[in-house]
DNA sequence: TTTAATAGTGAACGACTTGTTCGATAATAT
DNA sequence: ATATTATCGAACAAGTCGTTCACTATTAAA
């Protein structure tokens, strides 16, 4: 790839990091991202279609930090129902939002963009499923399977959200523990 | 209140349910709900102030009419912490909900809204306040008590956007049971 | 080094949306 | 009958979006 276009995706990238960690996802304009990018709008749109496509994008990076380790974990199907790495897979992704170099946090809390939730919500279920078996002993009869993940799904990423409207306060292994203790 | 406010006003929530059950929220413009309304466009202003208090009062309307005989249930103290009362107050929800003449449906399907989810989220979360009690001998120990409120709350709204998306297949007494099953 | 291909620039454009203004008209209440 | 109030409708400025185009700078290849 042409350093110009390396250079000029991540100062975009950058630019829309930063508005992000400042106002909320629908109130920053494309303006502002050239603006803050230093970067023609011409040259924005020959990278982004929109600035849903920007976002989806962004993601697509994000998620691959996040969830790489997890998912490679969730492949080795030796480990994976053992006891203390069920635990863990959830631990790790807890620590990696509480170091919090990307910008998860902001766009998890709640006034911000459905968008990403979705996207976020694809991903953990993915993530859930893999590890369904981890949960299985305390899966209730007679409920459909795709309803029971959504519910371990929607209560891990509520877990979250509740933890960043309290600022992080508490440590990841706590958060974790409320989290287990709910499912 | 004036006749013609009252008509203009009437008008005007009729065009945007309309709109809404065609379209995402986010993609209606006051200029179709004006249009469709046949209103004219300061006329509109005079009566709200953006199209997202527009989405406000109209909220304000939809839970008094879905909410109101659950809130006043809840505040006869002697029946609350019987048993029967507790099931009712939820089915008595969805099947509200299943009758769908109002539009929360739409409103609730995940691509639409943050706004109407958090405004439709507080409202559950007093209701949930309001019964608390009913869940007490399924808390977990040594988690804090507003954790426990968003999960209850959290978990009726992913159960019925979880059924909305499954078309209402499920009767509300088989989805008031997934529901209860699960906190 | 020269050349051809590629990427970025920046201004301008049309289209759409928003929220406001104002003089004229119609409905309502007293 | 009169005064008040609501609506109309057209126009407006401001902001935003996504596109276009002629021009320039950078890069890769010969």
């Amino acid at each position: 790839m042409d350093r110009r276009q390396r250079k000029t995706r991540e100062a975009i990238f950058n630019a829309f990091i930063v508005l992000l960690s400042k106002k909320n996802y629908n109130n920053i304009t494309v303006g502002e991202i050239i603006e803050f990018a230093d970067v023609g709008r011409a040259t924005f749109y020959s990278h982004f279609e929109t600035k849903d496509y920007l976002l989806k994008e962004l993601c697509e990076e994000l998620f691959d930090h996040l969830f790489a380790s997890e998912q490679e974990g969730g492949n080795s199907p030796h480990n994976i129902f053992h006891c203390d790495m069920q635990g863990s897979v959830f631990l790790h992704l807890f620590k990696h939002i509480k170091k919090n170099d990307n910008n998860i946090c902001k766009l998890l809390s709640c006034k911000n963009n459905e968008l990403f939730l979705e996207y976020f919500k694809n991903e953990v279920r993915v993530l859930i499923e893999n590890h369904l078996a981890d949960f299985a002993d305390r899966k209730p009869q007679n409920i459909p399977e795709d309803f029971w993940v959504n519910h371990i799904t929607s209560t891990f990423i509520e877990t979250l959200r509740w933890w960043i409207e309290n600022k992080l306060k508490q440590t990841p292994e706590t958060i974790n523990e409320y989290f287990l203790v709910l499912v």
